[in-house]
DNA sequence: AATAAGTCGTGATATATTTCACAATATTAT
DNA sequence: ATAATATTGTGAAATATATCACGACTTATT
């Protein structure tokens, strides 16, 4: 089962999202070539994703939303739930803190910490704040984190979340955080990618987008 | 000059980046193997990277910190000076009005819009915030569109933006945009990010990061 | 001066991803 | 019923990216 490609991985939550829109609309039938026109990436493309995971549609027909969409709830684990915590309630983490993520996802932040007196103990968006001092007792049974704190604390932390078991972290700061190999990294820097959509608006004039 | 790997161009920032804090450092000169280590990058890769620019290393030696850190300043117009516009002030947007891109970048958020009146006629880390009816009168001869707001709004400022002849846009809400083909929407959806993590967790243990 | 150690640049290869293009099948229209 | 139209699933080809591995050259050491 571990043969999806790691492109097709990432589209699943995309495919999710929108096959969740149009099932709230009430369509029952869509074709690979209208969702390419929704989630802009292309349909023979969007094809071989689905296929992955066995004959999903009708020839001639297309695909059975609902159905689709139970297929890819439980393939996604949209039914376990995976418990985050968030390090860093500055505007960025506290625009995560908003994000109502359980509304279609499988995943909830559990808590939120930071070293700043008047953040501590209050609730964000029903996410308790608690003291970076406290992470070690409070973040039990926690495996994931999103870092969200300025890039001067990043090798603290992390060394911290390392010690506490963690095994994934989705990191916004622009340090590039060292951890055991057992451990996924994903980065996200947004400095990064603006200078990139620059770069290319400049380099690559009327190409495609990303 | 156009023959540049995309994949390359979205490294070029981070090389950029880690450059400059080594020039900080007075380092006079680096191998592709510690830069692998501070960028979690390859040294291959790295390698490559830099040999589509012509031979900027020396064999036995590395790379002048120096002489590359210039090189890439041209390469990457770090002279010239790109105006962005941000769109929707919430706790996202404020996050990027707080980031100083001046400081390390070829890029300045000139002005920030959104609807909430006590926002307007702000200034958040030193950039002015207006009222988004006022789009079309203050955007004159900005071509790069920061969106960070909700998704609800993303189709209508959207095609305000292209109206008024916009090039490119760093789209942060879950819509996927429609625009014209010569413009460049790069998407960075926090959900998606999220939730591709939690996969990659579950079902591609142990691999390697990202 | 000779040797050892370090490092680049790159041809070749491996891996990953996307896209084409079409047979097979389903639906719709007449 | 029949024909026309729509759409999947996938082999094959194309494209893109990453990595290996080594000759050539530089620097450091003895």
């Amino acid at each position: 089962m571990n043969k999806i490609p790691q492109a097709t991985a990432k589209r699943l939550p995309l495919y999710y999202r929108f096959l969740n829109n149009l099932n709230h609309q009430g369509k029952k039938r869509v074709s690979s070539k209208e969702l390419s026109e929704a989630v802009k990436v292309d349909s023979a493309t969007i094809r071989r994703d689905f296929s992955y995971f066995g004959a999903l549609g009708k020839k001639g027909y297309g695909y059975n939303v609902e159905y689709l969409l139970g297929f890819f709830r439980k393939t996604l684990d949209q039914d376990e739930l995976t418990d985050v915590a968030l390090i860093g309630v500055g505007n960025l983490g506290t625009a995560f803190l908003h994000y109502n993520f359980l509304k279609n996802n499988n995943i909830q932040i559990k808590m939120a910490f930071d070293a700043a007196k008047e953040k501590v103990g209050t609730d964000i968006g029903g996410v308790p704040v608690y003291h970076i001092e406290d992470l070690e007792d409070k973040m039990t049974g926690i495996k994931v984190a999103i870092l969200t704190i300025p890039a001067s604390e990043a090798d603290g932390i992390t060394n911290r979340l390392v010690e506490q078991g963690i095994t994934g972290i989705l990191n916004f700061t622009p340090a590039r955080i060292t951890v055991p190999d057992h451990i996924r990294v994903h980065h996200i820097d947004l400095a990064v990618e603006l200078q990139a959509l620059v770069y290319f608006l400049k380099h690559y004039p009327l190409s495609k987008e990303d």
